[in-house]
DNA sequence: CGTTATTCTCGTACGACGTACGAGAATAAC
DNA sequence: GTTATTCTCGTACGTCGTACGAGAATAACG
């Protein structure tokens, strides 16, 4: 995943917290394990969203006073870099590329997707989060490995991959909201009703003429490969 | 701007948010308004990021007790929503289009793009909320009036707004990002450190090549229109 | 002019949050 | 057995969003 662009930063040395040798032996034995709390809070962000990840349910889940957490992970930021990581885990790290570096990109692309659908607080979560644990990091590897036939040098190559990070995290969380409007009760309709009126104000001739010709309702997934494929023709490679 | 993603909706009928009549002209006067509450989050915003906007905070900014905003906004996720059009008012809407839809609708992104620096924590506001201001629409009927040569079906049209934004508050979410980890004391050496770490593991090899073979320091505006360039071009507009 | 209905201000208070602190329990090394 | 270490977690503090409602201001009505 690997993308960033929030304010509050976690402050936490990556080299401390992703490498820590860990227990000498001595001391209490741990009760619980850093994998079982964080899998527990990346059960609770599926069920419930990412603002129902506090420190004392996702405790209560996994059976543990809410102050043990901070023996696994310093602060919540730190917990949610580890979400990230977490789920990064389920991303394939030795698919096979074809060699074509466009197909390997946009297959790169839909597994992202894949993913943030499947978690669906994960667009939210990695706009403001740059994470760098090790499964974020081996499919770091698998799209430079991609990119390898492109010749880029590296810093374009990892600016390719951010950039298609970020796009597939707005596209996706854009795709989210659109699912999430259409949905809940009374909202869309309130919306569209809205949006009538504005139309029919006179000074929104654009916005009139699109309610009038919508055309089909799009595929979500159409359009995400329509896009992605643009996006990824588009590249030059220098 | 009109973009959306997040969970936690404000619930709020944008009918009666943004075109309530207002006033009777009975009752006590109001000793504030929503514009100057408004304003004064936003300053709040700009200065010390989003997280420094509570309810206690702006109430302070502008003389008046926490709970008198309530008079002003229904809630907070309210505010965000009226901090993100109130920006909004400062993307021009009547800017010349020259007619070539590529050409006006790299401006639109360019637009979006310099208020999103101007406004460090928009991209953030914008990955969680929808917002449907006058300001808000009075931009996107500019959009639509640059993409009105392309003769995309209304549907198509609003795919590509949104597609576009959510690329640009991507981009800019980085770029704050990668700004901020050059910035900020130790941090970036850190990173910087583990990352070299990791790369002479052996197991990593695409991220050994790319931080031995960096290629020179990307320029954000370099390659922010380079991207933006590249993906507006290969476009296709039925 | 009172009287009344309305609309605002804002002090108090409640439940949730992240988390500092530190007392106690468990464990390994000596 | 003693001691150092490492864990658990109850308590508590400060901050958050905001429900509630008493009081102040204002306009309409008699």
């Amino acid at each position: 995943m690997t993308r960033g662009g929030g304010a509050g930063a976690s402050g936490v040395d990556p080299q401390q917290l992703w490498l820590n040798p860990g227990r000498t032996g001595r001391g209490r034995k741990p009760a619980f394990s850093r994998e079982e709390i964080t899998a527990a809070a990346v059960a609770l962000a599926d069920a419930e969203g990412l603002e129902a990840v506090t420190m004392r349910r996702v405790a209560a889940r996994v059976g543990a006073g809410a102050m043990s957490l901070y023996s696994y992970a310093p602060d919540k930021e730190t917990l949610l870099e580890l979400m990230v990581d977490h789920v990064s885990g389920e991303l394939p790290t030795d698919g096979r590329l074809t060699g074509d570096w466009r197909t390997d990109l946009k297959s790169v692309g839909r597994l992202q997707r894949d993913l943030m659908l499947r978690h669906r607080w994960l667009p939210a979560a990695l706009s403001a989060r740059r994470s760098l644990g090790p499964n974020t990091l081996a499919f770091l590897e698998y799209a430079l490995a991609a990119l390898r036939p492109t010749r880029l040098d590296g810093a374009a190559k990892l600016e390719v991959f951010s950039m298609l990070t970020g796009f597939v995290a707005g596209h996706v969380g854009y795709e989210i909201s659109q699912a999430a409007a259409a949905g809940s009760s009374g909202r869309a309709a309130a919306e569209a009703r809205y949006l009538a009126a504005v139309a029919a104000d006179g000074r929104h001739p654009g916005l009139a003429e699109v309610l009038a010709a919508p055309g089909r309702p799009p595929d979500p997934e159409a359009t995400f490969s329509r896009f992605l494929d643009r996006l990824v023709d588009g590249l030059d490679t220098g």
